[in-house]
DNA sequence: GTTATTTTTGCAACAAGGTTGCAAATTTAT
DNA sequence: ATAAATTTGCAACCTTGTTGCAAAAATAAC
């Protein structure tokens, strides 16, 4: 995988301790974090309004991506192998387990063209399915 | 349409003012609505806290649904043609558009068979499409 | 490599969504 | 009609996310 600096140079941005951090986080993570989360395991702690403002400039330039869990919940994560702007993101499927709390992209499960009704453009899409893990589901 | 009492009366929920009018709202209401819609729309207005607590009580017993839009935002609905417990709710995609805010379900838009990783469980689903609608799309 | 400009950071403060505890009011059961 | 159970409204609180502003850090310019 891409070094973190060289990420936020792609896409245009400042490198700062943070921001570095952010992404080496989220790049050891197989999983989708929230914004608690990733700050848990900052080593020498930041301020969380930096960290809610990283997140969305990285959500905006489509560095990284927002899942939108629930009302009190989203997680975000890395594209598989971003390298640069505008060639990542494909729509799938996020999985929530009920019992362990885990979030994660369900790549394999790529989601089928969706029709829309007669003149609605659609533009992105978050599918959440809630249920249980293979280690929960027994 | 059934009458919000019978329907109150079918899933086993004492007959309040507040309870037949949330009930009223949705039913009169072609959109999801989220807690502050529904509570515009009351006649003499109700505690911000009672409107939570019966949608969560509704919801939890399956005579509305709630759609996670996103982190800040809510709505409920009326599954189509609710009468009794437990034989109603379809899963389906739910759309809002970006620029008037609409969010409705797309019951015609049946989901398909989603097909999980070997040993999970599918329990719910939120599956939220974001776009513009036929009146904002020109 | 210093200096000036721009961007980021951290702090205080705020708004909105949602929850909890508790006493008063309303419903339901007796 | 009365007692028991549920619901309501209020105050208070927590979490998520945002904004304004001065200090600090990063980038650009010399």
């Amino acid at each position: 995988m891409v070094e973190p600096e060289i990420l936020l140079k792609n896409f245009n941005l400042s490198q700062t301790q943070v921001r570095t951090e952010i992404i080496k986080i989220l790049m050891e993570s197989a999983l989708a974090l929230s914004m608690t989360e990733i700050r848990q395991r900052f080593q020498s702690p930041c301020d969380r309004v930096t960290l809610y403002r990283n997140l969305k400039t990285f959500t905006q330039r489509g560095l990284i991506h927002q899942i939108f869990i629930d009302n009190q919940d989203s997680k975000y994560v890395l594209p598989e192998n971003v390298v640069e702007p505008d060639k990542n993101y494909t729509e799938h499927l996020h999985f929530k387990c009920i019992r362990c709390n885990l979030v994660k992209c369900l790549h394999e499960m790529q989601v089928g063209a969706i029709s829309l009704p007669e003149g609605y453009k659609m533009l992105e899409t978050n599918f959440v399915v809630f249920g249980l893990c293979n280690e929960c589901n027994n």
